[in-house]
DNA sequence: GAGTTTGAAACT
DNA sequence: CAGTTTCAAACTC
């Protein structure tokens, strides 16, 4: 399957296992997570076309099957080559106990370091020694050849290796939101990762020197996308941004301003419910795949794209316009079951219909494209969204893919946050990621593991018809799906009508129902336009808790709620950010006066006004006699990662990967053991509000497991410009998702060498200040 | 997997 | 608004 090229290549440096890389075996001593094979998701609903990267490199609790396949791969590997020497075996053999030793780790890489020399090793990796981290660097693998066994692998669509080391599985089915469960097996055949060389974007890289910097870089290409061709648009991407020229934001605007989609050569593709669902999805691919104007994007890649953002968001108000929409392709069809959804994609559609999904942030996104939504009106699109409030569905799909509906929507309380919480929805741009469930002897989690989407919300509801607010579907203004596992679900496409009378009653009677839960106050924000440094988790839940037993040390309590962000950035080096975002729709934010808690501890910050979630506040915590909360804490994130890191490897719908931080550590020179970051919502708006880039740049901070990266250095990663990150999926403990409304690829102001790809977390958030 | 705990949502 | 009930998630065993 591999290009000329490649092979030539491939045969010529003998390719090095990444997992043999000294920098991999040293993680590993470090961090629990663990080097998996390729991720076997089964993911069923998952048709978000990014879906998890097949972690190479996952947490323990990969499966094994997992790992089988990864030696396979290197099997693969090995018998390509003419000869495999006892040495390159006991390299191979020892690159996997390596992972759990890290002084053989040290052997390793000074093993490798010698081939290297002898331009004969397996891989070229050097690492320094622990006391010498500061040089921490790392030589890649030049050339890695994983996708041999791929059947789906396209050799054409793979052959420019130059410019794309990601060589996406294909199968193109598994993108359909449809969650075809075909598709899903597909993808866990074809979901492998490919790495074509994880520095061969970096020409110069001649085998000695490869800086932790590239190494990042270069992860963005590893990023494996279950989708084949999501991969492939995504590879079309990254190539066009190693034009330097090529910036994203143009594309983006071109489709909203009609030109972007004008590509007659490329159709819609057949199923395309019309031509303004096309536009909207044009749209939304471009903003997750923005590429070089100068290059028309390959629609069909935008297409595949795009095709696995659609969820099922309910467009409560879209039911009978899409009912008259003579469009039969419908997701008129809304007598769908739940698998009929899943099968249909036109449910997901919906999600592209403004609906009551509309985010905050993507209204401004939505105001930018005017033209666009304009255009929509006049093809008879034109939405209706009742409610303001209530329609801010945490779909970032809406945000970014839904044109506005109304002027209503801006209507919207201003310092709310948008919750982001549904990943199912959520244009999740985001890592392999996963969120803090914190059980995974649930049945949701079953379901989850069982390949369901991570991503989507699964009720388990039994008496409420899922048309309570206790549905966390509903609350979420999603459809429930077969993942979940509720009882008399009305909660679906065939009872829409059902579904907006409730959502409708439910309004009258608190007409915030529906409306984000945690809310920026504003003395916080302008506290942080103040003194950046300040900790910005001045987010509050709206109406606060009400916690009596659990300290709000628990999920029970809205506001404490960890949203952790797994950012699998390089495969092959699990990375796991977990990330406490504040600006979620509820949880990981502290408690305020609103809060009627008692004896609250809530580490994000207590209702009497004490230190949030801070690393100092931990240390406080850890270094005071406050055992229990302590436990707690630490409790909490030990499940977080562990959770992070198994589910870092299913695939979550739309999941995509990328990586865009340029780690920290690589000028710091720590090398990674478990990245947690802490991403505050409101830095992000602090961010806006300070006018600076609204790159989301959680900074990746090397600590232990246990430890948060302080908001202040939240502040930092917000703010400042070194750090591109990708667009992370983030997701909430109890499977909400958040997901940067605008995750957008863009280059880096000051991304340094290698390609970058920047989320524009809240690019479009309308500011929540500026009325202050 | 079943049962318990918890607190939000819903109801009165 | 307060008290109670219902509910489903979170949690425990």
């Amino acid at each position: 399957m591999d290009t000329p090229d490649r092979a030539t290549t491939t045969n010529n440096l003998n390719p090095p296992k990444f997992e043999d890389s000294p920098v991999f075996n040293f993680l590993n001593s470090l961090s629990p997570i663990k080097p998996v094979k390729s991720v076997h998701i089964t993911q069923t609903f998952s048709s978000i076309s990014f879906s998890s990267p097949p972690s190479v490199f996952t947490s323990p609790h990969v499966n094994s099957n997992k790992e089988s396949r990864f030696l396979r791969r290197h099997n693969l590997l090995d018998t390509s080559k003419p000869k495999v020497t006892s040495e390159d075996e006991n390299q191979t053999g020892s690159a996997e106990q390596a992972l759990t030793d890290s002084t053989h780790a040290h052997n390793n890489s000074r093993e490798l370091e010698k081939n290297a020399d002898k331009g004969t090793s397996i891989g070229d990796a050097s690492i320094e020694p622990a006391s010498e981290q500061a040089k921490f660097s790392i030589e890649l693998p030049q050339t890695l050849k994983y996708e041999s066994g791929s059947p789906g692998y396209d050799p054409i669509l793979c052959g420019d290796e130059a410019n794309t080391l990601l060589s996406l599985p294909s199968s193109e089915a598994a993108q359909d939101v449809a969650c075809s469960h075909e598709s899903s097996k597909k993808n866990l055949v074809e979901g492998e990762l490919h790495l074509h060389g994880i520095c061969q974007t970096e020409p110069k890289i001649d085998g000695t020197e490869c800086d932790w910097d590239n190494l990042i870089n270069n992860a963005s290409d590893m990023l494996i996308f279950s989708s084949p061709n999501v991969s492939e648009a995504f590879k079309d991407l990254m190539n066009k941004q190693l034009d330097p020229s090529g910036r994203i934001m143009q594309i983006v605007n071109q489709v909203a301003s009609g030109s972007g989609h004008e590509n007659e050569d490329h159709p819609p593709k057949p199923g395309l419910a019309s031509d303004t669902q096309y536009t909207q999805e044009n749209i939304a691919n471009v903003a997750l795949v923005a590429s070089n104007p100068c290059e028309k994007m390959d629609d069909e890649h935008v297409y595949v794209i795009h095709r696995g953002i659609r969820r099922r968001c309910l467009d409560f108000e879209m039911a009978s316009v899409r009912r008259n929409n003579s469009d039969g392709n419908s997701n008129a069809s809304s007598n769908a079951t739940k698998s009929d959804e899943r099968n249909t994609g036109g449910d997901s559609r919906r999600c592209f219909l403004p609906g009551i999904g509309l985010h905050l942030n993507a209204l401004a996104t939505l105001k930018e494209h005017r033209g666009m939504k304009n255009e929509k009106s006049s093809s008879g699109r034109q939405l209706n969204i009742p409610s303001s409030t209530s329609s801010l569905l945490p779909q970032e799909h809406h945000l970014l893919l839904l044109p506005a509906s109304s002027e209503r929507d801006m209507e919207l309380p201003e310092n709310e946050v948008q919750p982001v919480d549904d990943c199912s929805q959520s244009l999740s741009l985001m890592a392999g990621e996963e969120f803090n469930q914190n059980s995974p002897k649930k049945k949701r989690r079953k379901v989850e593991t069982a390949g369901e989407s991570e991503s989507c919300k699964r009720c388990n509801c039994k008496k409420s018809k899922c048309l309570k607010l206790y549905c966390e579907c509903f609350a979420a203004g999603v459809y429930c799906i077969e993942p979940c596992s509720c009882q008399d679900c009305f909660n679906k496409p065939v009872h829409e009508d059902t579904v907006l009378q409730t959502r409708k009653q439910i309004e009258s009677r608190n007409p915030l129902a529906f409306a984000p839960k945690v809310i920026r106050s504003s003395d916080s924000v302008s506290e942080i336009a103040d003194d950046p440094n300040k900790t910005p988790a001045s987010a509050r839940h709206k109406r606060g808790c009400n916690c009596k037993k659990s300290s709000c040390l628990k999920k029970y309590c809205e506001c404490y709620q960890v949203f952790s962000v797994s950012i699998s950035f390089v495969p092959s080096i699990s990375v796991i950010i977990r990330v406490k975002c504040w600006f979620l729709s509820k949880g990981g934010v502290g408690c305020s006066i609103s809060c009627r808690c008692e004896g609250c501890k809530n580490a994000f910050g207590r209702k009497d006004g004490s230190a949030g979630i801070d690393a100092e506040a931990e240390e406080e915590t850890e270094a005071s006699e406050k055992g229990e909360v302590e436990k707690a804490l630490q409790k909490t994130e030990i499940q977080n990662i562990e959770e992070n890191q198994n589910s870092a490897l299913q695939a979550t719908p739309l999941r995509l990967s990328r990586p865009l931080l340029p780690l920290p550590f690589s000028s710091k020179g720590k090398p990674p053991r478990s990245f947690i970051a802490t991403i505050s919502g409101s830095a992000l708006i602090a961010s806006q509000k300070l006018g600076k880039p609204n790159i989301l740049r959680p900074q990746v901070k090397l600590e232990k497991p246990h430890q948060t990266v302080a908001d202040d250095e939240m502040m930092d990663i917000i703010q400042g410009d070194s750090s591109p990150i990708a667009c992370i999926k983030t997701s909430s403990p109890n499977g909400k998702r958040i997901s940067s409304p605008n995750c957008e690829l863009g280059s880096s102001p000051t991304r340094r060498g290698g390609r970058k790809l920047i989320l524009h977390s809240i690019p479009s958030f309308p500011s929540l200040t500026h009325h202050h």
